[in-house]
DNA sequence: CTGAAAGCGCTTACAG
DNA sequence: CTGAAAGCGCTTACAG
């Protein structure tokens, strides 16, 4: 039970002043060697540590940033998040978490709350229904209040924010050409996020390497209207190959497939959005765009401490993008 | 660019003092309802809000709770984080997420860390690594500071601290009887968690139910092993049923039951521990044993608030389990 | 009903 | 080299 020792009452032990302590342990040259060691000798034995709260007071900041996840039962923004946290540690820097659930409701409470000064700084995926209904007040006022914010993956909004992305286009782009490159011909999609951003961005590099042929495309944010899409596809259509925009679409795309009775990958390639985790595990493991999201979260925490810092110009913002890569396993084996 | 306001700025425009402002924000009584409403309509102008750290540094409390998570992959585990951030929100509290991946020596990092009054109380779930070299020296250290812990999911550890867990034992007592009572004569048990705690209650639930029976066991930390031995339960002791512990061997055993061509849950019914999520969408669908990680999490949140309040008598502690139950897909269909 | 003062636990110009 | 003082932004006994 050593309850907390203070500056004050180590000043009184040594019979210093508190400044004379203050400075003793940060090191300050002011001090002379002798009382400086004399001083720590007794804080290790105290097991002295600085009062942060009362640090942070004083310098007017909080030593805190403050993510906002949409949804943490997805893999990517739970590593995401580990990928924040680990960078935040080794600059000191504690991570509170705030999760939207994907409501706007929740996100303004959120941001209403970060205005009262919790955070040094914010890490945001704005919600699926903020997207939708693009309302963006809220975010706008955290930039009134002079927080800085990084926006992480959901990133095409119209926000001064930095802001750090996946080559969501890209990928598409590359996993549809990966198909023609193989004389693949009748190549899918389905997208159960087709009105949100990164959907939109997967769906639109789909379509820029398809340009002169015919799309197939299932798209539907209600599961048995997908399910049924996809399973036309699948049978009426015949595709051969199919892309998945996210983790609902790729699992019951390969639900479908067994249902059917289609040999995947024999009669029908797939790449999906999931996760390393999943995708190894499936039957057949499937192959998969690996969005490195630890990285997202570390360049996130990086972009936000230059910001703070003064590192970057003020008013001039920076975008970032992480290359993904196509991870090939079973279900897209030739 | 509204720069924050402070109490002091505010009662120099009002031409009152510090005190009256503060006194009459906190709707104290001794201030006439005219110069309160006075007071609240100027700041309602500039849009005062508390600095949260000088509230807390003059409270001595910091308004956080930390979380010490081992793996924020595991979607059990970031449900519960959302069960907590949920709960922690309606006290005004904020959230702090450490990810410890697993590892002993992060996790000392973090308790180190906590020690210096970031937080007014922590949550924890050992790592798998401090269980195994059973070293609990670090969150001594947390109990002697004076910060109370409680210590969720993994509780089967010697710590005076408050506890909330899940009633892994009786889980799979319940799901080796659902079989027994439906004429399952022979009934397997594959873990990667053998070595550790959860994974050992699991294991006793399921020999308790089948004292008077074969047990036929698949138990190994590395994959390949592991694979070998639930490949010889299917083809050697031809098993009707299989329960698994883990995420792991769950999604091994359906692979490997695809891979051997048996039929499930014709010829082979499982029950795994992995989540709804995952469950769902397996081919087939798998019967899993529901957890309840959120309301693990606000309960979790709950202990602490109460032990922090002086609810519960100090030195006497408290352990809470949460029921489970057994959520049954296709893969237990008779 | 209002305000001056002390204090939460620190840091840092400034004086000596 | 050391210390007294001011101050970060609040709250709260206490006096008037």
């Amino acid at each position: 039970m050593k309850s907390k020792i203070t500056l004050k009452e180590l000043a009184k032990l040594l019979n210093v002043s508190v400044s004379t302590v203050s400075k003793a342990l940060n090191d300050s040259p002011e001090i002379s060697p002798k009382t400086a060691e004399r001083v720590k000798e007794l804080a290790r034995l105290h097991n002295y540590k600085p009062n942060p709260v009362a640090v942070n007071l004083k310098k007017s900041k909080t030593g805190t940033i403050g993510v906002v996840i949409p949804n943490i039962s997805n893999s990517f923004f739970a590593r995401v998040l580990s990928g924040m946290e680990a960078e935040a540690q080794k600059h000191d820097q504690q991570v509170i978490t705030y999760i939207s659930n994907e409501s706007l409701e929740r996100e303004k409470q959120i941001c209403d709350m970060l205005t009262s000064g919790f955070v040094d700084g914010v890490l945001i995926a704005v919600s699926e229904e903020t997207q939708k209904k693009q309302e963006y007040d809220h975010l706008f006022s955290l930039v009134d209040y002079d927080i800085p914010v990084v926006v992480y993956d959901r990133i095409n909004i119209d926000l001064p924010a930095d802001k750090i992305g996946v080559d969501d286009e890209n990928s598409f782009f590359d996993a549809a050409n990966f198909f023609r490159s193989r004389g693949v011909e009748k190549i899918g999609l389905a997208s159960a996020i087709h009105h949100v951003g990164i959907g939109k961005l997967r769906i639109r590099g789909y379509e820029k390497a398809l340009e002169d042929t015919h799309h197939y495309l299932a798209k539907s944010s209600k599961p048995a209207d997908l399910r049924k899409k996809i399973k036309s596809l699948f049978t009426k259509d015949k595709v051969e190959a199919l892309l998945c925009t996210d983790f609902e679409s790729t699992i019951m795309a390969t639900r479908i497939a067994y249902e059917e009775k289609i040999k995947v990958p024999e009669d029908l390639k797939i790449i999906g959005y999931i996760s390393k985790e999943v995708a190894e595990f499936l039957t057949p493991s499937l192959s998969y765009i690996e969005q490195h999201p630890q990285e997202v979260g570390s360049r996130a925490v990086d972009l936000l401490n230059n910001r703070l810092e003064g590192v970057y110009e003020p008013g001039k913002f920076r975008e970032e993008i992480i290359t993904t890569s196509l991870v090939h396993l079973e279900s897209t084996r030739f």
